[in-house]
DNA sequence: TTAAGAACAGGAACTATTCCTATTTTCTGT
DNA sequence: ACAGAAAATAGGAATAGTTCCTGTTCTTAA
């Protein structure tokens, strides 16, 4: 049996240590410009390519639903985000914080056309910086 | 007092008269292609313009979460949204079908930096014609 | 060692959406 | 009804996040 092997180049390496030293679930560009310190001559669709492939490979998480940009985030462990309204902002919450429930009898019908696999929730809110500023503002 | 009155131009009761034709939850082109029958020198931008003027009035809905592109939607009842992972079609739940209950005391800590004001709940699933295409196929 | 495959840098292409501008339509006060 | 002001429109250019392409370099496995 052929064993697909995870291929962990330098750039690879480079992009996922940078991940895992912030909380801030970053787009690719604020990646990018992470990455580019350690490596000046990294290309942006290295950045692209490889956060698609670590993310394939289960070991980085993609957001693709919280702003306009897609956001990366290297907390693998089941978790929540709330995003500001205001900046965009991404934070965490507790995976336990709040939960779905799902009533099967008003499922019944929209089952019969769609077969539910999955569910996407998000918080939204407004962080510190932009409270207090909209206060002094 | 200045009313802030309505203005309900050729071009935007078009577009609102097609979206309230559809349960389809079309994209902006989709509207531009539906309303192009009726009005054939209506321009795209017009399309984007008014689907954002009807929204701010709280007249339609913008679908800014699911898939690619945003998707408008002409009922304003509360209701959930269901799409499509094969073929990105989007579907109606019945607002009851399930609900999210939030455990405050998770919260708390949280809320110290955001101040929680709504969240987005999306089901994913797989729609009837893409099951029957994946067992024939 | 060598051939095949994978990943790379750099930059072009793509595309949904927004922006710009000259023209037309609608509104408001007389 | 009329004139001036304000808003909306058509058409097309610009923007920007992401993907794709190409020639080159690196890695892997006989
Ligand atoms: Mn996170
Ligand atoms: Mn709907
Ligand atoms: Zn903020
Ligand atoms: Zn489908």
């Amino acid at each position: 049996m052929p064993t697909t092997c995870l291929r962990l180049t330098p750039q690879r390496n480079i992009i996922l240590e940078e991940l895992r030293g912030t909380r801030s679930h970053p787009t690719a560009d604020e990646v990018y410009d992470m990455v580019r310190r350690r490596l000046p001559h990294i290309s942006l669709g290295t950045i692209y390519r490889n956060l698609d492939y670590l993310h394939a490979q289960g070991l980085i998480r993609k957001l693709d639903k919280i702003g306009s940009q897609m956001r990366f985030d290297a907390s693998m462990d089941p978790h929540l985000h709330i995003c500001c309204m205001e900046c965009g902002k991404v934070g965490d919450l507790p995976e336990d914080a709040a939960s779905v429930s799902v009533r099967q009898e008003a499922m019944l019908d929209a089952e019969k056309t769609f077969q539910i696999t999955g569910h996407w929730l998000e918080f939204h809110g407004v962080c510190s910086d932009c409270r207090t500023k909209g206060k002094i503002g």
